[in-house]
DNA sequence: AGATGCATGTAAATCGTTACATGATTCA
DNA sequence: TGAATCATGTAACGATTTACATGCATCT
């Protein structure tokens, strides 16, 4: 479970309510996918009980109560031998791979529709993140290498989407013809 | 949930048993996931019970009966109408990336380690899909266009990876500055 | 004798998404 | 007045993984 620890990371940043993690989380590149409210506050509650993190309330005069959760050294320990350990390669799932892989039986004009359809998704995906990177994208950058990372990971995205956006012009180039 | 459909579409190739299909689905490129046995043999008597697959039961000799699915006409609508409509992005999950993101307390060497551990793994799927792919990958290969697009799949998972990897040696060698 | 292949499935647990539920405040 | 922001959470469902369960045949 990833999300425990991009919460515990977070955490080592500064404390934060779950509700600040959540727009941290769904706004941040590569951290977007479950994002959901139920992960995150049952996420914490869980690295609460298992000692990771402290929790604080602190009530406000116009709006409601914050609980504001501190990552303690428990938690700290626990992230550094996440970070350092289990390291997995990339999991990659392109649903539409297996729709080209049955798409033999469509007309021509089919097909180029589907890949049509591929490239303005991926297209979007593409602008948003450049729009997400141009107005700064969230990253802590206490150190130099810090912010190095984190630019690094936006364009890890980036590139990413760009190589599927060629890969399926040149597929779309070559159906064409 | 697109193992149904990839179930579905290996049935428009030609009829086959769970076992057999097990098989394909864990051998192929792009269909390694959720390969498990229970999906595949559940997702089989919900495809048999939303009447877009047949079976037959084959008795055999010295081995258990054989279980033959079979598509039939709404099977194979149902494909195509899921092959044309409902194209979606990639969905791309690199934990490592998180991982990476909350590394900058680590010292130079433990990260190079980190980096050393995902450039390994990104060099095994590598060579595994590229063993796969010299030994002839699975491909229906009914039609010149059909072939040209399984290859052109397993293209993409290759180069997704080789990028991946790219991008880890250019983080390693800003690092090891 | 032990591993692997043939062939079927079930059960339990975890992970992830969507929707529900409440209620005040602020801005257009 | 309606939408968005602040702030907490729960419930239900669906997807996915891992492990369990059986048993004969064949190969090393």
């Amino acid at each position: 479970m990833d999300i425990k620890y991009a919460l515990l990371g977070f955490l080592s940043w500064k404390s934060l309510t779950g509700y600040e993690l959540k727009k941290l989380v769904t706004n941040s590149i590569g951290f977007e996918w479950s994002g959901n409210n139920n992960q995150i506050y049952t996420s914490l509650v869980e690295l609460h009980r298992d000692n990771l993190v402290i929790s604080e309330l602190k009530p406000q005069e116009r709006y409601p109560t914050r609980k504001v959760y501190s990552i303690n050294n428990s938690g700290r320990h626990a992230l550094k031998e996440w970070v350092m350990g289990n390291v997995e390669p990339p999991m990659i799932r392109k649903s539409f791979l297996i729709q080209l892989a049955w798409s033999d039986h469509l007309s021509k004009n089919e097909m180029e529709d589907m890949l049509k359809h591929y490239e303005l998704e991926l297209e979007t995906q593409i602008m948003m993140l450049r729009e997400q990177m141009r107005r700064g994208v969230i990253n802590p950058a206490r150190t130099a290498r810090e912010r190095y990372l984190w630019e690094k990971i936006s364009e890890n995205y980036l590139r990413s989407y760009e190589l599927e956006l060629q890969w399926t012009r040149e597929i779309h180039s070559e159906v064409d013809k």
